[in-house]
RNA sequence: GGCCCGGUAGUUCAGUUGGUUAGAACGCCAGCCUGUCACGCUGGAGGUCGUGAGUUCGAGCCUCAUCCGGGUCGCCA
């Protein structure tokens, strides 16, 4: 730094008279002939040099030959500004450069360091580090170290203890794909890379460590979305001696803390819960946006007789006819736009979608015809249907009613612009134990394998998989599933019958899970816990919708990394040493 | 893997029915400029129209394939 000492950020800058040395990036060089201003940038902000006619001639030249995102330090006086800007925090106030050094010369970058960019996304991947010189950016990492820092803080103090879990670990072919890792050491074997650090976690507490904390990064060999990335962080924690209570409790403290020390905002505790099965009934999904209404109306009753086949015939063969209704929604649901909607909800697996308009005196309805005399009126005073709205049935099995219903209440929601601003967090409970899997024609579970089911259902475990629920919950937060987590088996004996019953032999058990099995044979504390996603939350706090704006080196789409282009292929000797040999991409055969 | 959208100066975009030399703004370069902060003024450079085939007298525009990016469904115990 040729001999200069920082003694300010750039956005700190203060007190006419100081005189101050500052560093960072050139954002701006204003040259009007004899005199210049120069905005410095850090990740503070920003604070003007000045440099005019009192400035010695040499430092006045560097000056003029300063170049966007060269980088310098800069001691001078501060002074006030004889023109104000009011648009930044230092803009009452500018520094006379006394000495001016040129740490760095840049080259133009390929897009300009501005907050309020809308240049295309891959080339802002692709030059991340310029990227993350951006102030919005920056930000949002500054937001996610301080959401570490507090849970840390908040975890600490309720005596968790962080500990390190492998990274290396071994495969088990349960849920999500594996990223695998190849032994050099033992041919033809692999390690995977933790999905979550959950066996880990659960051997702690049988180890009685009571209450465990990590930020515990998590890979997944799955297709990406806006909020899904192959490997993220989880807030991973697991508790002794506790029940599904408890770890609300626990967990609902931090989220409070978390908000108010952050954003200043009140969330009021205990967060509202719904069961899974109550979710599901009103808003179609498991992780549902309750910032606004449009709930789903069950009319299957009022149908069942109808003239109109679609609908009677939906229930008479077990499903049901649901409905929602968009408010005040009949002049931007147009014909047209109903017509998308129907292409959109055959997309996702209904057979169609029947709606009534009521735009004119009397409802439009295209299926009035087959009612008998008074059907529609029941059906729309059932449903509070009003002048002005619009309603939209689909009718099928439970299975097609209900999600899609719920997917078509977001996105009606989200055409109609009524969602309102705000952190509506909930927990869902409750949730089934077991799925059924028509595809291999068996039930498979939900959560996963250790989970306890609810104390009242465990007598249905063989008799009625489908009636049994787990005390599983998971935290949800405007319609984006935040955190998962269950209570887990600590006995023996009902582990060995959650295995079986999940169709696995005694030697699969062994296999796969052995060495959890044996360790609950000397004796576990009660425990569960969960695992917050930190990318997630960090991208709820900081109002964006896509995880790449809290990573800092995000993977695009097709899981590669735009910037250093991971993966790559690997020498030949590499791959010798591992034994591996790759086999050539069909499509190129 | 399916479906949808996009790819034209460094960047963001426009580009007529397929028709002469592909435009604008910002950025960049040079000159001028003492209170700018979207500085101003004057001048200038800058294009394999993602890539490859095809149709055509002629393709940025039409067709096919392919690559890249985004969204979505499948997938994510």
């Amino acid at each position: 730094m040729q001999g200069l000492k920082r003694t300010h950020y750039c956005g700190d800058v203060e007190g006419i008279g100081n005189e101050v040395v500052v560093g960072g990036y050139v954002q701006k060089v204003r040259d009007l002939g004899n005199l210049i201003f120069i905005d410095l940038r850090d990740r503070t902000g920003i604070v003007q040099l000045a440099f005019d006619d009192s400035t010695d001639r040499e430092i006045f030249s560097k000056a003029s030959g300063c170049h966007a995102e060269y980088v310098l330090m800069a001691k001078g006086v501060v002074r006030e500004r004889e023109s104000k800007n009011d648009t930044i925090k230092t803009g009452h106030i500018e520094i006379d450069v006394k000495d001016l050094r040129i740490l760095a010369k840049a080259q133009t970058p390929p897009f300009e360091i501005v907050d309020d960019t809308n240049v295309n996304e891959e080339l802002r991947l692709k030059y991340r580090y310029l990227d993350l010189r951006r102030n919005v950016l920056q930000q949002n990492l500054i937001m996610r170290s301080k959401i570490a820092k507090v849970a840390r803080d908040y975890y600490y103090e309720n005596g968790f203890i962080e500990i390190e879990t492998p990274m290396m670990i071994k495969s088990t072919p349960e849920g999500a794909r594996d990223y695998l890792v190849p032994s050099r050491v033992h041919h033809g074997k692999f390690y995977a890379l933790p999905q979550s650090p959950q066996m880990y976690k659960q051997l702690l507490m049988i180890s009685g460590f009571d209450r465990y904390i990590q930020l515990a990064r998590c890979f997944r060999d799955e297709d990406l979305r806006a909020d899904r990335q192959p490997e993220f962080t989880q807030i991973d924690l697991e508790m002794s001696f506790v029940d599904v209570e408890d770890i609300l409790e626990m967990n609902e403290g931090f989220i409070k803390r978390l908000f108010k020390e952050i954003l200043n905002v009140d969330i009021p505790t205990p967060l509202p819960r719904l069961t899974y099965k109550e979710a599901m009934e009103r808003y179609g999904s498991d992780k549902p946006d309750t910032r606004f209404g449009m709930e789903i109306q069950d009319i299957s009753d009022l149908v069942q007789n109808s003239g109109f086949g679609v609908f009677s015939s939906a229930v008479d063969a077990g499903g049901s006819v649901r409905a929602i209704v968009a408010k005040n929604a009949a002049t931007v649901l147009t014909r047209k736009e109903i017509d998308k909607l129907t292409e959109y909800v055959r997309g996702i697996g209904a057979k169609g979608l029947a709606f009534i308009r009521w735009v004119e005196d009397e409802p439009s309805c295209g299926f009035a015809k087959f009612l008998a005399d008074g059907e529609l009126d029941a059906i729309l005073s059932r449903l509070n249907a009003e002048k002005g709205d619009v309603v939209l049935f689909v009718a099928d099995k439970n299975k097609v009613t209900l999600p899609v219903l719920g997917a078509l209440r977001l996105k009606v929601a989200k055409q109609l612009d009524i969602i309102p601003e705000g952190y509506n967090f909930l927990w869902i409970t409750e949730f089934p134990f077991f799925e059924y899997d028509e595809d291999s024609d068996s039930w498979i579970a939900m959560h996963h394998p250790f989970t306890m089911p609810m104390d009242d259902c465990i007598e249905y475990l063989d008799s009625d998989p489908g009636k049994v629920t787990a005390k599983a919950y998971d935290l949800v937060l405007n319609g984006t599933e935040l955190s998962s987590g269950s209570i887990r088996i600590t006995d023996y004996e009902l582990q060995q019958k959650m295995f079986r019953a999940l169709g696995l032999t005694d030697e699969e058990i062994e296999a796969k899970f052995g060495f959890l099995v044996e360790a609950y044979k000397y004796g576990a504390a009660p425990h569960g816990g969960m695992g917050i996603g930190l990318d997630r939350l960090a991208m709820l706090m900081c109002g964006t919708d896509s995880l790449r704006d809290v990573t800092a080196f995000p993977k695009v789409q097709n899981a590669s990394e735009l910037m250093s282009g991971a993966p790559n292929v690997v020498d030949g000797e590499q791959l010798n040493e591992l034994s591996i040999s790759i086999i050539p991409d069909k499509k190129e055969n």
